[in-house]
RNA sequence: GUGGUUUUAGCUCAGUUGGUUAGAGCGCCUGAUUGUGGUUCAGGAGGUCGUGGGUUCGAGCCCCAUAUUCCACCCCA
């Protein structure tokens, strides 16, 4: 077989030992707090029926989804459609269009995010589970995607949804697990940005264009990176008049205080039933927020913002929309989510509201890194190397090997009676903070020496106060 | 998917108008130190210059294709 040049697939990576112990303190901090909050976890499988995914995510969503090519001989099974036939193709003639041709040799897909594949999830085990169904999800998904910083094409989300109950109890909550997972993992400046979808729809009723909502909304959504002027002119290429642009400018230009925001949208919104309910349910989010987060002092915390500007995957979301941006560095969000009013519906459950949020583990940990906010504990190997001086001094070990990792203690003796020299500099490459030696006068004497890799100082103690010592140094 | 950019030692990067044997720092290996790492000193290994074509007496450098990185757009975690 030919020889081929190690690489990675294109916007994948490996990860290393100490990259993985960094993703598991991630994980296990976004973890916690889900728990804590009565979530509990579920995993679906890496690929789906194509169908279940597609239509899902915007013609821009399905054109990132990675498809499985089927098993055997799939093109002597694809059969041209008479209407295939009939068109002609844009390359050579073997009758098919690309999207006829997709059905017939892709069955499978790899999953695009968690949200779908739990909506099926609930669906399939609706007897089975209790609403409202709180629960998280860890693990990768998948998108063809030009990959750049901070973005990937094999990565993690981090969700927790819960189906089935219309309280806004549950928006405040995702509010306060955004804070306090992003505070355990040492963020100190993020911005948690909520909107409601049904202001915007209610702003584009008002200027009689409820079928413009998403393209105004993509529109404003750019304020940030395009400025006044480019919105206007993206607004009017889309579809508004100069007269609309007026009347939204305000809108946009919204500043102040949340509850200042609220006070004039809702002088603006008057004429529309569904735009003040948008603030209603944004108003009641945040009075939950006040009373679960007194001390902060609730409407006013400055981690909770209202912006209109806000638009997030409209072709599902209904209600409230979450993002969160570390203010700390320059990345994507790091986090979104949002409600769903009939998220379970396209797959034959009608009725059944969920919201959700997710936590973007591949950009926090580009975050974190760069801020160099991973704590040592983090990265917790071996805690003591046992040296090797020869073939009697490594029997001796033995039982105090067992007896460490007994106690809890993360242990391993150099495998081979190389020079100490080599064996020293294998627990410095490996952050081991103790090494034991045992040699001669060791053995005799029955008092082990201790070594302190990090003050360079040794101690003589037996066995016995030396599992002692390093189980109590555990803790620090 | 569109436009641009990057790729040279394990890592970060130099490399002049195309010209002998492609360099540095860090890391790695060996020794000074027979039982002491992280400091110091001496020595050493390591490159098909992303890949495949082409131009040329001669290509790391020029041309074409392709992969990859990063950036902008699109969209998104």
């Amino acid at each position: 077989m030919a020889q081929i040049k190690p690489s990675l697939a294109k916007g994948t990576r490996d990860f290393s030992p100490e990259e993985m112990e960094k993703r598991t303190y991630i994980f296990d901090t976004i973890r916690t707090v889900f728990r804590k909050y009565g979530y509990r976890e579920i995993q679906t499988p890496s690929f789906e029926n194509l169908g279940t995914l597609t239509g899902k995510y915007g013609d821009e969503g399905d054109k990132l989804i990675f498809k499985i090519l089927n098993s055997g001989d799939f093109w002597e099974k694809a059969v041209p459609t008479d209407r295939d036939l009939h068109s002609a193709p844009k390359s050579g003639s073997n009758g098919f269009s690309s999207k006829s041709l997709l059905p017939l040799i892709a069955e499978k897909a790899l999953r695009y995010d968690l949200t779908v594949p739990f909506a099926r999830y609930v669906v399939m085990h609706q007897n089975e589970i209790t609403l409202p169904f709180k629960r998280y999800q860890i693990q990768p998904v998948w998108r063809a995607d030009r990959p750049q910083k901070g973005r990937y094409r094999e990565f993690y989300q981090c969700d927790a949804d819960v189906v089935g109950s219309e309280s806004l109890l549950n928006e405040a909550e995702f509010v306060l697990i955004y804070q306090e997972a992003l505070s355990s993992l040492g963020l100190t400046d993020f911005t948690i940005k909520i909107n409601n979808r049904k202001i915007l729809a209610g702003i584009a009723e008002l200027l009689g264009k409820p079928e413009l909502i998403v393209d105004m909304t993509v529109a404003i959504d750019k304020l940030d990176k395009i400025g006044l002027e480019g919105v206007s002119n993206e607004l009017i290429v889309r579809g508004f008049t100069e007269g609309d642009v007026e009347k939204l400018k305000p809108v946009i230009l919204l500043k102040g205080t949340n509850e200042e925001k609220l006070a004039r949208l809702k002088k603006v919104l008057e004429g529309s039933e569904t735009g003040l309910r948008g603030i209603a349910e944004i108003e009641t989010v945040f009075e939950y927020l006040s009373l679960l987060s007194p001390a902060d002092g609730g409407l006013e915390n400055p981690d909770c913002q209202l912006d209109i500007t806000l638009a997030r995957g409209l072709n599902y979301y209904t209600g409230c929309i979450f993002e969160v941006k570390t203010n700390q560095v320059a990345m994507g969000s790091i986090g979104g989510g949002g409600r769903y009013d009939d998220l379970t519906g396209m797959f034959g459950l009608k009725g059944l509201t969920g919201v959700g949020i997710s936590f973007g583990a591949d950009r926090i940990y580009d975050v974190l890194e760069e801020l160099g906010l991973f704590p040592a504990g983090a990265v917790q190997g071996t805690r003591v190397l046992i040296s090797n001086f020869d073939e009697k001094a490594e029997r001796y070990a033995l039982p105090i090997l067992q007896q460490l990792r007994k106690n809890g203690i993360a242990a391993e003796l150099y495998p081979t009676a190389a020079k100490l020299k080599k064996q020293l500099a294998y627990a410095d490459a490996r952050h081991i903070p103790y090494v034991i030696l045992i040699g001669e006068e060791e053995m005799q004497s029955g008092l082990l020496s201790l070594k302190n890799m990090q003050t360079g100082e040794q101690q003589k103690l037996s066995a016995n106060e030396l599992t002692g010592q390093l189980f109590l140094a555990q803790g620090l």
